[in-house]
DNA sequence: AATTATAAGTGTGTATTTTACATTTCCAAA
DNA sequence: TTTGGAAATGTAAAATACACACTTATAATT
């Protein structure tokens, strides 16, 4: 048996991102309108192919940088996705990447300049390929990882109520949570600091702010937790 | 901007595979030995070439197929590699699968014709390129699905006894585990039948012989289970 | 026939974690 | 001064996880 690698196929590389960004209601999606044939002007992630002088990390970034200005995001790998007949044009296979991100911090503008568009998940229209699929593999990992590690510094803004720790929790395991019972479980992972500082937008009351303590935060991404829902 | 498929970069994408097996003592991997540049005569994983005509898993498939004879094995995708070096002949990334199976299920010459091996996970050698590395991912990711859905229908003969069965779960998490507590938590899953039949070569007293209810297992594995350590 | 050696088999009380659940407080606006 | 509305807060009951040690069945030995 020798093996001989001249003799082996070599095949496009795509990479396709998955962003979740969150607006203090909903878990959403970053969306871009393709401009390009097949399938131009349907909506589809944002992709786009591997370079032979890079590692797929650095295509993703490349890519993401490319078609919304973000930069320095970190993202996971997700899957690699190989159907034959996958992406009609050619044989193709795509591997994605999903990142985490805080909607505000990233420029409006920009993002329109790209023609990219943010969906919540429900609302999100169809997509190109087996595009649909891959979002739907990210929200399941999305969900594992939210009850194995912290989650909440990527989708937030620095100051933020108990109120949206919540929802961002409830969006993303899809699922209402007890108030009472949901503090209790954040408080005992001691990753908060409550500030002085109240947000008076949302009730005559006022609600407190809170940062997360960025060590202890770490720590516990480090060490992973368990957040029972 | 404007895509064009055809001034993209292609590339060499090789799959792969952790086969992990249990001869009721240790964990094992299976490796073989390489017969061909670079790094010929060293161990690695059994690997080979994705073609243009397959999807991931029937690459994987095929290729443990034609190296080992294994037929017909249920793989799962781990991760891609991609790092610029890791193959000093050429650029390729390579998709990492990995599989559970019974060692015993499979037969031994038709290994050992294929100069394939097993290896206790604590005692394999050194391997080429990153191979060392999707192994560790691939314990780690074995350890984590070990804890969320049940595990041994693929690694253990057909009938047998508690004790290997948590021998089992033992060696995948690396840890010792008391044996009250784990019957217990194993029965609570409701998965296993115990059967009349005792096994009489590990001590006077014999052994019962269980079998998974393979109903009640997919169905578990469907679901997910939390078995804490 | 009696003894011995060995792993198999078995249960409970305690601690911890998870869950369910309702009232009071604060403040701006009227 | 009153009112409306979200924010804040605690506890008891239930479920789960954990620690822990003695008895039993049988083959082998004498």
């Amino acid at each position: 048996m020798l093996n001989n690698y001249n003799a082996e196929d070599k095949v496009l590389l795509a990479v396709d991102c998955i962003i979740f960004g969150f607006d203090q209601e909903d878990l959403k999606i970053l969306l871009i309108k393709r401009d390009f044939e097949p399938e131009k002007g349907k909506w589809s992630l944002i992709g786009g192919f591997l370079k032979m002088t890079e590692t797929l990390d650095d295509a993703a970034n490349r890519i993401l940088y490319h078609l919304t200005g973000f930069d320095k995001i970190y993202m996971e790998q997700l899957y690699n996705f190989s159907k034959i007949d996958r992406d009609p044009a050619e044989r193709t296979l795509s591997v994605a990447y999903y990142a985490l991100i805080n909607i505000e911090d990233h420029d409006e503008k920009l993002i329109e300049q790209y023609s990219a568009k943010w969906f919540s998940i429900d609302e999100a229209p169809s997509l190109i390929f087996d595009h649909n699929q891959m979002v739907q593999k990210a929200i399941l990992r999305l969900r594992r990882r939210a009850i194995s590690k912290p989650i909440g510094f990527e989708l937030l803004p620095e100051k933020f109520t108990m109120r949206q720790l919540q929802k961002l929790y409830e969006s993303i395991l899809d699922e209402e949570l007890d108030k009472r019972n949901f503090i209790n479980k954040i408080n005992a992972l001691d990753i908060l600091v409550k500030l002085e500082e109240k947000d008076m937008t949302s009730s005559r009351k006022g609600s407190y702010l809170y940062q997360f303590d960025k060590e202890k935060y770490d720590r516990n991404v480090e060490d992973g937790i368990t957040f029972k829902i």
